[in-house]
This record gives C-alpha cells, sequence and structure tokens, in this order.
RNA sequence: GGCCCAUUCGUCUAUCGGUUAGGACGCAAGAUUUUCAUUCUUGAAAGAGGAGUUCGAUUCUCCUAUGGGCUACCA
C-alpha cells in the first residue's frame, strides 16, 4: 500500500464553518496518524462565487486551528499549482480524453432552453433530469454530424462536456464509515465536466483528476458528496485509473442545536453562538462571530470539534492534538448527523480553562486590564487569574471575576450586609482589623493562618467573622479565600479598605 | 417527487445476540467550603413504530414513520 495522502479541498466562497473545519481536523489527524501527508487544495473552480479574503481566512483558520499543512496552497510542494483556477490548461485535456473514448460528449443547450424543459418537466409533474432518455434529443454530439459539432465549436457557440452516465448498471461501492452502498445509474444524470464558458472544469472532473494527479490514497469528506460517488467511480473507471482510486469516507453532517436542518451560517447569529472559527467581516458590513474572539482555547475548540461525530471507544473527553492524532480512528466515526452543543462548547472551554498555566492566562488578561485601566504586571495578572480561573470559563470572564482585586469597592451588597453586618461582627472585623494592622508578613499562607488563630481563639462562628470582613474587603460575598485576596492586594489597601467599610456601614 | 444516508436519555455518545442499557453536557438535590465557584455524591432521563429470524433482540432482515443530504454550466 502507498503512502497516506489526504487533502482538504474547500472552496473559497465564504468564510470556513465548523463543519469544514471538523472535516479538515480529522483528515488531518488521519494523515498525521499514519505518518502520511495533509494536503491543501483550494478548488476555486466557481467563478461566480469567488469570494475575496476566503481563501486567506481558510489559511488562518487552519493555523490558528493547529491544523499544519504539509503541501498546498500557502506551502508548496511537487505537484504545485494548489488552487485549480491555477491548473485550467490540465483539466480540458481530460475531459476531452473522455469525448474520444466515448464516455463523455459535447453538448451545446442553452441556459434559456434547458430552462425551459425543467419548466415543461415539471408542469408535467416529474421532474427533469438530463439523461439517457433526452440525451439523444438534445443538441449535443451523440446526434450533431462532427461537422456540425466542429463548425460550433469553430464559430464561438459555447458548450459543455457532459458524462454519459450509462443505463441501468449498478455502481457497487465501498465507504469506510458506510460500508457498502449500491447505486443504479438509471437514477443518475449526465453531469457537466466542463464549461467553455469560463474554461473551467466543474467539481467532479478537477477533483476526479487532481486527486489521482496529487496521489491521494483517502478521500475524507462531507456526506453532501455521497450522491456524487457514483459519478466520481464512474469516471475513475472511464480514466482507467481504478488501481489507485483512493478510498472513500463519508462524514455525518453537523445539525442545527435546535429546529431542523443542516448548521448553517445564520444561525449562530440567531441563536447566539459561532459557527465560525474566527470573526468574519462580510460585505455590507456584517460581522460573523468567531471562537477565536468570542474567547474560546483553540485546543479546546478542536477538542470539541473532535468528539463531534467521532468517539475514543473509551470516557476520556479530554484529549491534546497529539492524543487525538494517536487516538483517532474513521471506524470510529459515527454514522448519523450530530447536533451542534454550544453548551458543551462552553464545558470543553471550562476545562482548558482550569488547567491553563498561570502566566499563560496572565499574558492573555493583561491587555484586558489595562482596557479597564489597570496597570499591572505579569506577575499580577498572572496571580489574579491563579486565583479566579476555577470559576470561569472564559480569559474575558476573568475581569468580572476579579475585578476587586483591583478597584476597592464602593458600595457594599445589601443582602451580605443584611445577613452579615449585625450582632458583634463589626467588633470582630475591627479586632480582625487591628491584628493585620500589626502584621507584617502579608503572604496569604501567614495571612490564612493568623485569621484561623484569631477567629478559633476567640470562638467565633467561622461564617460570621469571615463574612463580614469580607464584606468590607471585597464589597459582597464572592472571591477566593481571605488570605489570598488581602494577600494580593497588600497590607496597607487591606487596613485602608477596613478602615472605609467601618466608616461607611457603621461599627 | 426521485435517489442515497441515517434513527439509543433533551444533546454528544458506549454497546459489535444474553447488560440493573454505561459515560459526558445540561437539569435537579445533597455534601464539602469562609462567600462565589471548583470538586464530590445522588437523582430524573433513551433503544421511533410494526413484523419477522432466534431459546433470546437495542444489536440481524423487511416494512412504515421521522430526520438529513443530493437532485445546477455550485462546491
Amino acid at each position: 500500500m502507498g503512502k497516506v495522502r489526504v487533502r482538504f479541498a474547500p472552496s473559497p466562497t465564504g468564510p470556513l464553518h465548523i463543519g469544514g473545519v471538523r472535516t479538515a481536523l480529522y483528515n488531518y489527524l488521519f494523515a498525521r496518524q499514519a505518518g502520511g501527508d495533509f494536503i491543501l487544495r483550494i478548488e476555486d473552480t466557481d467563478s461566480q462565487r469567488f469570494v475575496p479574503g476566503a481563501e486567506e481566512y481558510i489559511l488562518e483558520s487552519l493555523k490558528w486551528c493547529g491544523i499544519e499543512v504539509d503541501e498546498g496552497v500557502g506551502k508548496g510542494g511537487p505537484h504545485a499549482p494548489y488552487r485549480q483556477s491555477e491548473r485550467k490548461d490540465i483539466y480540458l485535456r481530460y475531459a476531452l480524453q473522455l469525448v474520444e473514448s466515448g464516455n463523455a460528449y459535447y453538448a451545446f443547450d442553452s441556459a434559456e432552453s434547458l430552462n425551459e424543459l425543467r419548466a415543461a418537466a415539471e408542469k408535467a409533474g416529474a421532474p427533469f433530469a438530463y439523461n439517457y432518455k433526452v440525451r439523444g434529443e438534445l443538441e449535443t454530439s451523440l446526434r450533431l454530424s462532427d461537422e456540425e459539432v466542429k463548425a460550433r465549436i469553430e464559430r464561438g457557440d459555447q458548450w459543455v462536456i457532459r458524462f454519459k452516465m450509462p443505463e441501468n448498471e449498478d455502481v457497487a461501492m465501498d465507504d469506510l464509515i458506510r460500508g457498502h452502498v449500491t447505486v443504479n445509474t438509471s437514477t443518475l444524470d449526465d453531469k457537466v465536466l466542463y464549461k467553455s464558458a469560463d474554461e473551467l472544469p466543474t467539481y467532479h472532473l478537477a477533483n476526479i483528476v487532481d486527486d489521482h494527479l496529487m496521489e491521494i490514497s483517502h478521500v475524507i469528506r462531507g456526506e453532501e458528496w455521497l450522491p456524487s460517488l457514483p459519478l466520481h467511480y464512474l469516471l475513475y473507471m472511464a480514466f482507467g485509473w481504478t488501481d489507485t482510486q483512493p478510498q472513500f469516507a463519508h462524514l455525518p453532517l453537523l445539525l442545527k442545536p435546535t429546529g431542523q436542518g443542516k448548521l448553517s451560517k445564520r444561525d449562530g447569529d440567531k441563536m447566539g453562538f459561532p459557527v465560525f472559527p474566527l470573526e468574519w467581516h462580510g460585505k455590507d458590513g456584517e460581522v460573523s462571530r468567531g471562537y477565536r474572539e468570542d474567547g474560546y482555547f483553540p485546543e479546546a475548540f478542536v477538542n470539541m470539534l473532535a468528539l463531534l461525530g467521532w468517539n475514543p471507544g473509551t470516557t476520556q473527553e479530554i484529549f491534546s492534538m497529539s492524543e487525538l492524532i494517536e487516538a483517532f480512528s474513521l471506524e470510529r466515526v459515527g454514522k448519523s448527523g450530530a447536533r451542534f452543543s454550544p453548551d458543551k462548547a462552553q464545558w470543553f472551554n471550562a476545562q482548558y480553562m482550569h488547567t491553563r498555566n498561570d502566566e499563560e492566562l496572565g499574558r492573555a488578561f493583561l491587555p484586558i486590564l489595562e482596557s479597564h485601566g489597570i496597570a499591572a504586571d505579569l506577575a499580577t495578572a498572572s496571580k489574579a487569574a491563579s486565583l479566579m480561573k476555577s470559576r470561569a470559563t472564559f480569559v474575558n470572564d476573568l475581569w468580572e471575576l476579579t475585578e476587586f482585586l483591583f478597584v476597592a469597592p464602593t458600595e457594599y451588597d445589601e443582602k451580605a450586609i443584611a445577613k452579615y453586618w449585625k450582632n458583634e461582627n463589626p467588633a470582630r472585623v475591627a479586632e480582625i482589623r487591628d491584628m493585620l494592622a500589626a502584621t507584617d508578613d502579608f503572604s496569604a499562607e501567614n495571612l490564612k493562618e493568623r485569621l484561623h488563630e484569631l477567629i478559633a481563639g476567640n470562638e467565633w462562628p467561622m461564617g460570621q467573622a469571615m463574612n463580614s470582613f469580607r464584606l468590607t474587603v471585597v464589597g459582597a460575598c464572592k472571591g477566593p479565600d481571605m488570605g489570598d485576596v488581602c494577600g494580593f492586594i497588600g497590607k496597607e489597601e487591606t487596613i485602608a479598605r477596613i478602615d472605609r467599610a467601618l466608616d461607611a456601614l457603621g461599627r
């Protein structure tokens, strides 16, 4: 068996959505596990739908996800170019080869005449299919004389080359995920392979030719391609390439979180979660959210996506990229569509948030602090992140969670006042204040010890004493251990906050 | 409409003829905690329906239903 070579072949018609990213990821995991190559090919054979910036977006998305391209657009390689628009001259040759071998033919039908046929068929209640039943009566090289065909082409008539789909033949196919599938060719139509209008092939031709030329061993793509698999099989046969034909694996689709249909671009905007890896700026100034901009860690995003449609067969859920590479297998990819769950996505990010190292979080937190007018150094930001990361889902949550560490309270939570600012508590806080004023070692560890010593020594109820104390320093009943809080803000600030609260709340 | 694919808790899924149908998210309750979280424990929650095959079906076959995809000179 030859080397494993897979390709991710998106069309630059807009931002890549998470279904596309998952397809790329599975291809990548499969290639890496087998020590094979992951190739990026851009299928820009539709000149009408081309969107500027889409290719750059795709490249950046893969990079953000940690999916490294071995060969292809943005990287180069032995089969360059990898952009189909730059391989134009290759395809006509192969299309003509099919015409010569009798597997394809010229068709001169105008768009208008085809529309009329479709309309007429629809009226009659049957859908129009360009197939063995009708092709003999249409404007094709099957009916026209060679001279006529030649004359039409020479005078500049527009033409296409269509595949001559055989009548009543069973095509037996194998899919790595779905198993054996058989389709009768009579239900299929004569697909356009090449169009003279823009001198470009359609997907079907370009795909087969390039996969063959680029020595692709496995085609892993979305389920939407399953219906055209018979055509692709037949194409490999017509070219005589069946011995090197790649194996196919069709991935189940990603579905909307609720309701019906597959996940689409508008769902995210409507339901409040991103469907794109990166933020996308469309024309008309519309902006679509991205996982990166929403604060997701790429590792969490990739982890979440990998488990959507694939499972390791164990209860492990947290996987690094290298663990995914090791554990992945096409056999364990599900057969049915997976509904995307925003809740689970957040849970994955929270898991990564809790285990991420403090300095890394601090570095990400620094600009957020700055945007709130706090000039902190890396050590301080890291320390703050370390204290509160277990409560956060995103780095962006950190500010709200740690604000009291940087800004003294100006108001005090009403409920906390009602619950704790009574009886002997104010007096206890005053005693705590004096104890702290006499303490020089303001390390969190020492403060914890002193605090417990004082409270236990006086036999104060822990909850009453700590919470009333917390109220004066934090302004509410929230946050980490009071030793940590005071250690973080320092002696001077701690005492000042207590004094201010004592004045504001009364002793 | 035609063709193809699919169908286990609300969601993601395990199970490869015999299980109290397991795990995770979310939800609920409880425990721990100095508060808020984290964490831990517990709970509610599933084999679409109907025929077969079999000693025995979630698992195999068929039918129906439902969902999804495709049905372009788009990918």
